[in-house]
RNA sequence: CGGGGUGUAGCGCAGUCUGGCUAGCGCACCUGGUUUUGGACCAGGGGGUCGAAGGUUCGAAUCCUUUCACCCCUACCA
């Protein structure tokens, strides 16, 4: 019998859970993942993704992806493709087909025919101004258009010939006749439909009137009988208007729920804003490494199962938040600890020689692939009287509690031989140059029978064998946890000039000419890296996902 | 003259509806141990009195009243 964890349910798996055990809508649960292909997924994205699927995976529900493509003129099919790409490589598969609002362009229209009938809706000729005019302000009740009593045949005749495409854009819209006095603004007689003479990616020329997010996606959700509608609480008011068309239409209800959107420190998730880092040149691309964006994430070395680990301990809740982004590098960090190739990397080389190691010789020694996992196996690195190690694993004045080498100092070489430094050479700067020592042959790694004990452990790098990659690692974006969230301070105030670091220096053991384009591997005390895909047979790149963490470091900083 | 949402350790969440064990969990932080990655793992620890005030009660983070703060709503965007 194994112990019961106790995990308690956040508020939508408790209504739920309710609802499951009302019976409503048979037990049945389907969610929905609707984004708009107007850019590429984010961060926050992932979270809204791995909410809905995650919850209709547990009580045995479906979810569908579904385009929000209302809108013709930001739309394109290369963000529709981009996202399914997105969504699959996080892990998911949505029910059927990816479906789209624009499938619903018929049955919107009769929707909106049918309002016009029951008196619910109207043609207004205002102007967008005008109709801004009589909304008014929050704090005080709107007023009536003069269009809103036109009558029922008027309304019908005028919207068949909106639809022909006998009026200009911004001529006129259809207004839902909900109530001009309501404190909600959503439901001061809303717009639903609205003139736009434009191709859209998918429905071509066919409409040239388009249905508002209002009239198009709580009606899509019913007609895919969505029995839990998730959004972020911006669209709380929304939901009475979600509502009152569910009723006038007599259509399926579907239930709107509302939770928090999640805000990461050194993130921002606007797509209009992500766009400009592009635009701007501050990144390369949508998929820069250092854009917050799934595919940015994904080519800096992120794995998807540490999206979805991060998005299930980040929780969902109601209140706004600020997740520290420690914590999403932590669910980096132990997933890259279990799946990560062990690599000999050594990124700032510094020679070594054994002195008493037989010269022309190279031996091979066996290395974990990865020691976290038994089936992982090893593999040969060759060994040899000339290696390189870590420039920084040396020092000629190393205080007490420096684990490496230096004058005097005994380390052992990872997977090899204890070594004791004997000499070192020094150039006309001060710089070491290179470091004599000599090795215990009977210190062998797996056969070890010198007794001698040897604190540090140095990774190393056959001179000889050693190839030259090539690394780039990033620093975060912004040097603002919030660079939105600065009243009269734009985000390019807080742009990291300095973001960059492109690194010609580290040596590879041979095996790297083998490493698969997404494995992803770990340079052994330093960080996990990926192969980028600028990588050719002549040089290849590796982007630095995230360093190790380095207590050692971190204790020197202090020190300072 | 409006309406809605939210306030529990540094951050994120549970506990509140159905008052009652020393208010829990994850990340971060600290200490010790194991270890051929100063990684990883194991063990232990510090930190909150629950936005504030008042009230009900033997007893309140949980119930009542008042109050403060923050966020959202004024697109022919989604």
């Amino acid at each position: 019998m194994s112990e019961e964890k106790y995990i308690p349910l956040n508020f939508i798996e408790e209504i739920i859970e309710e609802d499951l055990s009302n019976g409503k809508h048979g037990g049945r649960i389907h969610t929905r993942f609707p984004p708009e292909p107007n850019g590429y997924l984010h961060i926050g994205h992932a979270k809204a993704i791995c909410t809905n699927f995650e919850l209709a995976k547990k009580y045995g529900g479906k979810t569908n992806l579904r385009f929000d493509d209302t809108n013709p003129t930001t739309e394109e099919t290369k963000y529709v493709e981009a996202i399914q790409r997105d969504i699959k490589w996080l892990g998911y598969e949505w029910e059927g087909e990816p479906l789209f609002a624009s499938d619903y362009f018929d049955d919107l229209y009769q929707y909106a025919t049918k309002l016009i009938e029951s008196g619910d809706a109207y043609i207004d000729e205002s102007t967008a101004e005008e109709i801004a005019e009589q909304k008014g302000v929050p704090t005080s009740p709107g007023k009536e258009s003069p269009h809103r009593h036109r009558s029922i045949e008027d309304s019908l005749r005028l919207f068949q010939e909106m639809k022909d495409g006998k009026h200009p854009d911004g001529s006129m819209v259809l207004r839902a006749k909900v109530d001009m006095t309501a404190p909600n603004m959503h439901l001061r007689d809303p717009v639903i439909y609205r003139v736009k003479h434009q191709h859209h990616h998918r429905t071509g020329d066919k409409w040239c009137i388009y249905p508002m997010y209002d009239f198009a996606h709580g009606q899509s959700d019913s007609i895919e009988k969505i029995t839990h509608s998730l959004c972020s609480l911006e669209f709380i008011h929304h939901r009475p208007l979600y509502n009152w068309f569910i009723e006038k239409l007599g259509i399926f209800p579907s239930r709107q729920i509302e939770f928090a959107r999640m805000n990461v420190a050194y993130m921002i998730t606007s797509k209009r804003r992500l766009l400009r880092l592009v635009d701007e040149g501050v990144v390369s691309d949508w998929d820069d490494p250092r854009m917050p964006t799934i595919s940015g994430l994904r080519r800096l070395g992120y794995p998807a199962k540490a999206f979805r680990v991060f998005c299930d301990k980040v929780g969902l809740a109601k209140r706004d938040n600020l997740i520290e982004i420690e914590l999403l590098e932590s669910c980096v960090r132990e997933e890259l600890n279990k799946v990560s190739t062990r690599m000999m990397v050594v990124m700032d080389p510094l020679k070594l020689t054994i002195t008493n190691y037989p010269d022309d010789y190279v031996e091979m020694v066996d290395v974990d692939n990865n020691p976290e996992q038994e089936d992982a196996g090893k593999r040969k690195v060759p060994f040899s009287k000339h290696l390189y190690i870590e420039q920084g694993d040396f020092m000629v004045d190393a205080p007490k509690k420096f684990f490496r080498l230096g004058p005097e100092k005994t380390v052992r070489l990872k997977n090899g031989y204890i070594i004791t430094h004997r000499d070192h050479t020094i150039d006309a700067d001060g710089n070491v140059t290179e470091v004599f020592v000599e090795y215990y042959p009977e210190s062998k790694s797996g056969s070890d029978t010198s007794g001698i004990k040897a604190k540090g452990v140095l990774h190393w790098v056959s001179r000889e064998q050693a190839v030259s990659i090539d690394t780039i690692s990033y620093d975060r974006l912004f040097t603002d946890p919030t660079p939105l969230g600065h009243e009269g301070k734009d985000m390019m105030d807080f742009v990291n000039k300095d973001s960059k670091h492109i690194d010609s220096k580290a040596l590879a053991e041979p095996h790297i000419l083998e490493v698969g384009d997404s494995e992803h591997l770990q340079f052994m005390r330093k960080g996990y890296y990926i192969k980028d895909q600028s990588s050719t047979t002549e040089k290849l790149v590796f982007n630095k996902t995230i360093s190790l963490k380095d207590s050692w470091g971190k204790a020197q900083k202090k020190m300072k």
